[in-house]
DNA sequence: GTGAAAGCGCTAACAG
DNA sequence: CTGTTAGCGCTTTCAC
């Protein structure tokens, strides 16, 4: 057997009684017409036989293999970024790139996913603030946060829905309301906290507020411990609607209004944001914000994969190979470098009623 | 400019006027006292002028790199699937592999991705039935589905606790019962229907069934076809409760309760498969077979990995290539070949109960 | 139909 | 400290 070495195509070529590059032929599939049957086997058998596989590398080295971005994400079991990865990867292989997956949360550990890969691009979403833009002269676009110098980002136009929201509340006669924030420190965050602080204030509404992580659990005690801090007159709570970060989170409430005893939402009104599976599966049905994440992803991969093509055209993009395999994309006048807003939608379900009376 | 090729550490050894093994040295890092900071500086500017950056096949083809592993999910939105992933990423990236992501839902298209990449070993989860062992000869373990000829699988050993679940039923006093089955053609869930059918023989008890796709949606329009199909005396359902081949049938069974003016647990029970959020996040919460699905992804791999070690060590396992970096694993005596078992359990929550008196 | 030879861009001795 | 040199394994003309 080979010493630990793996098998390359001169010892299949040796072991066939061929020279290496008919073994190269066989391999390549233009075997037909140019390499006779038997030698054909003959070739065959014999890789069989060593375990040979071609060494993809030197053939990369070769002839230029596709183009690769690179997709990072926080967190691929959250269904939201999953699905921002879906619809960034099906822009992306539609265009003929290769994707590779990146789990990680801020922008340095991606840096360290890209070197020692041939990736020719970066779509990075929802990293936490801070880390450095990469060293690497890699074309970037970001989604869902703050935008690193000189590079495009693609995100959510929160405001005006979550305004919407607020306002849907007070028509109902809402005036006392909790804020049940993410304790995630990125960009989004901070831009829901203050669009909620900005319409409360200008409706004249009360806000009180917490943090927890994003999950069920925290929510479900943060939200516990709300009620218990804000207790209003009559065992009734301080306030009338909780406004939550992130759908995960309302489930969290739901809970916590049940072990309290109190009925959504004739006692309590809880809005979301995402419109995650969960958001409709709970009952009542969660209003909420939705976010479109395969959108996000879409969009901005298309941005990305424009700025390739733009810099490739003028001749100064990084690496362009060969095989190009134009996508059957129509030509927008995306530059790929701008900062996106993407319009978000307000469902109204039914998780959102009138305060009770005596509340 | 450059004239389209992508610029190489010669042009930028040519730009600096140094020779090229400099800017290599410059590049890998080794240039602390060996290379002097003038020059250094001097090579730096000039890849940045040219925006150059190393080609990281041609480094691969010399140095070799980490070995990678291909994981392949039918699905990674679905959060199943999703864990399933991290497990065996976790596990992957510990023992020094490099992990790609394939979606993917049959073997063929599994092969496609893993030809044209340095792939040593794939862990494909839950591939549909047929298809061809890959053609290459790389190590492979399927998890959740029928092992290809001398593969290793990983699977859940659900008949016991299926059986466990129709006792749980049978026990509360339920005799007719309604499986809800996924039309997804893979092995578990033939497993899980000739489970429940030999279950329900044992007891004695009647079974009808419906099979829909693996959405809510699809599921609330089966279950009020079943429940509509079915009716019993006075307006009752002619079964007492509804088992699921996954959580996210289970909630739309819920819905259609709810349409059907049916309460769970009371006039109707439901149990589901996987444990996800949505079993817990629904109310009643949901009565289901906690399938470890982080545990199965690190299983599988741990076994992967031992066969790879195991094949280098005797010398004929593929591409053994340069950087082993081997993880802190304790030797264990696996052999990653054989068929092996995870235990499931029974999670008895809100949504079982007795069946209502008149039913 | 098959073989010989020239690199792809980079790294790693070894000289200077 | 820096330059010279010899490949890594494969593809691809170009001869035979």
């Amino acid at each position: 057997m080979s010493n630990g070495r793996a098998p390359t195509s001169h010892d299949v070529a040796r072991l066939a009684g061929v020279s290496q590059s008919t073994v190269s032929l066989v391999f390549r599939g233009a075997s037909s017409g140019r390499v006779g049957e038997r030698t054909r086997r003959t070739v065959l058998d014999a890789a069989r036989e060593l375990g040979f596989r071609p060494n993809a590398d030197a053939r990369r080295l070769r002839v230029g293999g596709p183009r690769m971005v690179l997709i990072a994400v926080p967190d691929i079991v959250n269904p939201f970024f999953a699905r921002v990865f879906t619809g960034a990867r099906a822009v992306a292989r539609e265009a003929g790139f290769q994707v590779v997956l990146s789990v990680q949360r801020d922008l340095d550990s991606v840096a360290a996913d890209v070197a020692g890969q041939q990736i020719d691009a970066v779509l990075a979403c929802s990293l936490e603030d801070g880390g450095r833009p990469l060293e690497d002269p890699v074309p970037a676009v970001v989604l869902d946060a703050e935008p690193p110098q000189g590079q495009g980002s693609v995100r959510f136009d929160i405001a005006p829905v979550l305004t919407e929201l607020v306002g849907h509340l007070h028509r109902l006669g809402h005036r006392r309301i909790a804020h049940l924030r993410s304790d995630v420190r990125t960009a989004t965050f901070r831009e829901r906290t203050e669009a909620v602080d900005a319409a409360c204030e200008r409706h004249g509404m009360t806000r009180v507020h917490a943090s927890c992580a994003l999950d069920t659990g925290s929510a479900r005690e943060a939200a516990s411990a709300l009620l218990a801090e804000h207790a209003g007159p009559g065992g009734r709570p301080g306030f009338t609607a909780v406004v939550c970060d992130d759908d995960v989170l309302s489930v969290g409430v739901y809970k916590a209004a049940a072990d309290a005893g109190l009925a959504v939402p004739a006692d309590l009104s809880v809005t979301g944001m995402d419109d995650v599976d969960l958001a409709t599966a709970v009952t009542p049905e969660l209003t909420t914000l939705h976010l479109p994440g395969e959108e996000l992803g879409a969009t901005g991969m298309r941005r990305l994969i424009a700025r390739l093509e733009r810099g490739a055209e003028r001749g100064d993009g990084p690496r362009a190979r060969a095989g190009q395999a134009a996508g059957a994309r129509s030509g927008s006048a995306e530059t790929g470098t701008e900062c996106v807003r993407l319009p978000a939608r307000l469902l109204v379900r039914g998780s959102t009623a009138p305060p009770a009376a005596g509340g």
